[in-house]
DNA sequence: TCTGGGGTCCTAGGACCC
DNA sequence: TCTGGGGTCCTAGGACCC
């Protein structure tokens, strides 16, 4: 809010966002197989019990929409393929959009792994007063053609109505609101298009006879804050109106890292569980170190077979990145969630955050008694060889716990 | 129909300190 | 003896996003 100037000048801001992203990544990756596939599914098998991340626009006659589990999927459509999310080729397509659209602006922000915002505020003169959506056509064109991925590009003055225009642009348009008719465009979507209203929201509004945006509209500030809050009120009446002063930020500092996993079958012993967290245990430690971070609160979450979500935590002094010490704090935190009650588990995870860079000042780890410690040189030396041994003889030349004690 | 994996942010209560 | 308020940190849970 406070780097908001109380008169700014209008913004000019796009959203990119690609077309069925993974869908195009999977036909990308196998030309021959997926790329002659019309109804096809990218995403967790039956099997699995994995949901749709992507559905191609064939499939979406159907009724079938990402999120949605695979085997609802496969009723509604039973002649669709599915196919595994193609992991590499969706980073690298990320990676070349980005490097395209930096030539564009300093100010991208990736909003996800297929969207970024482009603030061009400022740029008239550098693009001769050329309207923003003959801009946004260029650039959607230079991504064609420099990474085969096909977008859709959303405009107007702010991130909120980018967004929700880009909506409009879908498949392979371009739709730009113009300054001041703000109010109007968001007059013709539901609530539940807004983002941050999600399913519980939506629920609550409605039971005030509260739909679409425009309801809201015409309910007035005061009254909605009288409904609402005040907080959410005032929340959701500037979204109404399509004011949104929030920034297009270029960096983003990651807060947290997790790893779970959903079993193909529920996990009812305590020794499989462990088995499980163990391994997810090391792929959080490569992921940690990796990134160069330490943790000091490790989490680990149990979805129990009746769909319930517990979890239990706990932070530390002194901050951890082996794959040993993380297993046995987190080891610790299942035995307590195990304890409080005994089901079967249909998924297990385990989550590292309160992060802090491996190269921070550890000057304070003097407060802690070598005996205190819960990590060694050693088992950070341990750790980094495995990570060094999976990067030169690819990631299954080491099992998970092989190089975790000192046995 | 049977519900992924990776994240962010918020809330609320309790501990603890001043 | 009775009763404060504010601030920060931790924990657990949940809404929400792609």
């Amino acid at each position: 809010m406070s780097d908001v100037p109380a008169r700014a000048a209008t913004r000019r801001i796009l959203l990119l966002d690609c077309d069925q992203f993974f869908v195009q990544c999977a036909r990308l990756a196998d030309p021959d197989g997926a790329g002659r596939e019309a109804l096809l599914l990218v995403g967790g098998s039956v099997e699995s019990r994995g949901v749709v991340t992507s559905a191609s626009y064939e499939t979406r006659v159907f009724g079938v929409r990402s999120g949605m589990p695979t085997g609802q999927a496969l009723r509604l459509c039973p002649r669709a393929r599915v196919v595994p999310v193609p992991r590499r080729i969706c980073g690298e397509k990320s990676r070349a959009i980005r490097a395209v659209l930096a030539r564009w602006s300093p100010l991208v922000e990736a909003a996800s792994i297929d969207e970024a915002y482009i603030d061009l505020s400022g740029t008239e003169r550098l693009y001769h007063d050329e309207p923003l959506a003959d801009t946004a056509r260029r650039i959607q064109r230079e991504v064609l053609a420099g990474t085969q991925i096909q977008t859709s590009v959303g405009g107007g003055t702010s991130k909120l109505v980018a967004k929700l225009a880009v909506e409009r642009a879908k498949p392979a348009g371009v739709h730009v609101v113009a300054p001041g008719e703000e109010r109007a465009f968001l007059a013709t979507f539901r609530l539940a298009d807004i983002p941050g209203v999600g399913p519980v929201f939506t629920e609550e509004l409605r039971r005030y006879g509260l739909v679409s945006v425009a309801d809201v509209q015409g309910l007035g500030e005061k009254t909605l804050g009288e409904v609402l809050g005040a907080g959410r009120g005032d929340w959701l009446w500037q979204k109404a109106l399509g004011i949104d002063h929030g920034a297009v930020h270029v960096e983003h500092e990651q807060k947290s890292f997790s790893r779970d996993e959903t079993f193909p079958r529920d996990l009812h012993r305590t020794g499989e569980l462990e088995k499980e967290l163990l391994a997810l245990a090391g792929r959080l430690g490569a992921d940690l170190r990796d990134a160069g971070m330490r943790a000091r609160t490790i989490t680990v979450r149990v979805r129990d077979a009746d769909f319930r979500n517990r979890s239990a935590s706990r932070t530390v002094a002194e901050p951890l990145e082996s794959d040993r010490a993380i297993y046995a704090l987190a080891r610790e935190l299942l035995a307590k969630l195990r304890a409080a009650r005994r089901i079967g588990a249909r998924l297990l995870g385990v989550a590292a955050s309160n992060l802090v860079p491996q190269d921070a000042d550890a000057s304070q780890l003097g407060l802690f008694g070598e005996s205190a410690r819960l990590e060694s040189e050693k088992d950070r030396r341990l750790s980094r060889t495995a990570d060094e041994i999976r990067e030169r003889f690819g990631r299954n030349s080491l099992k998970p716990g092989r190089l975790l004690s000192d046995e």
